[in-house]
DNA sequence: GCAAACTCGGATGATTCTTGTCCGAGACTC
DNA sequence: GAGTCTCGGACAAGAATCATCCGAGTTTGC
């Protein structure tokens, strides 16, 4: 799994705390990566529709919908795409011994079970939010753990 | 995912139906795959010791266990790793408002989240087993299915 | 109304991992 | 005991990820 799934979660979490839009080169400074590469993973939320990007000066990156209303499921694809973790090459079809096309109605029973544990997975990931996050988040660091980050992220530019 | 992991699965399924030793050039003219690269693959199911290798000239591999005791998770983890699919690289501990390592003492969750469905994945794998895969074959394709694999895998060594 | 500055977006290159290959060590057969 | 066939680990090529740059568009302030 791409890391930059995990950059993509973090801005999600962190910008359920920005109440205006936040620069990609500020998200990046914040979790110290590398900003030009953050913004390519921005760009696959917008492109999900996760986020929407207002340019312009006091532009940057907004979440479109509620938190409780985006899943890591959400997330995970539009970052590093919906497709299934396992593709069938279809290799009964190959050889001395294929099995003849017409046959292959069905997914052969590799790819199905394949399958079975895919559709779990991405069940699990459905099942949290991006306010669930948040809320582990202030369980874990205390009730003021999104007060320092929103004010960092809406300080004007100065370094701080 | 790595597409010898599709390998090895048709593999441990066709090596249900042999009853002495196959060699992995065999195996990968049966699925028309490079044999080179497929021992590789089989290399990785010997050191997780679920298959046997037996050197020599009517050398091959063999499975270790009963089918029925062969879980899709045990293979995926022999060929491609145990690593979780998610791996925390612990932002939240870098850049200016990082959290301090004390803090830390358990996975950020976002990690435990992915743990959960990187958990229920595995899950999933470990319900099937190979045995449950050779039946769903016969189930797809008719009850001598794995009859003329026997018998091609036993040829000695003639072109078929 | 206009210039300027800041933003995103897609096209372009380096690095790491997967894919594919080779040859040597060891074991069984004859 | 020689020969032949097997596996096992070390060695390159290709692909995907990771990282970067510059141009298009928009908002801001004057």
């Amino acid at each position: 799994m791409s890391s930059g799934v995990e950059w993509a979660l973090h801005c999600c979490v962190v910008l359920t705390a920005a109440d205006r839009p936040v620069p990609a080169a500020r998200l990046a400074e914040l979790h110290d990566v590398s900003g030009t590469y953050l913004a390519k993973q921005l760009q696959g939320l917008s492109r999900a529709g996760l986020v929407r990007s207002v340019q312009g000066k006091s532009g940057g990156y907004v979440l479109t919908r509620a938190p409780e209303d985006i899943t890591l499921l959400d997330i995970v694809e539009a970052v590093d795409g919906a497709q299934p973790t396992f593709l069938c090459t279809e290799i009964r079809q190959r050889g001395p011994l294929a099995t003849p096309a017409e046959a292959c109605t069905k997914p052969c029973p590799i790819s199905r079970a394949m399958g079975v544990a895919d559709r779990a997975w991405r069940a699990a990931l459905r099942e949290t939010t991006v306010a669930d996050l948040a809320r582990d988040v202030v369980d874990d660091n205390g009730p003021t753990a999104f007060d320092g980050i929103r004010a960092w992220l809406t300080t004007p530019d100065g370094r701080n």
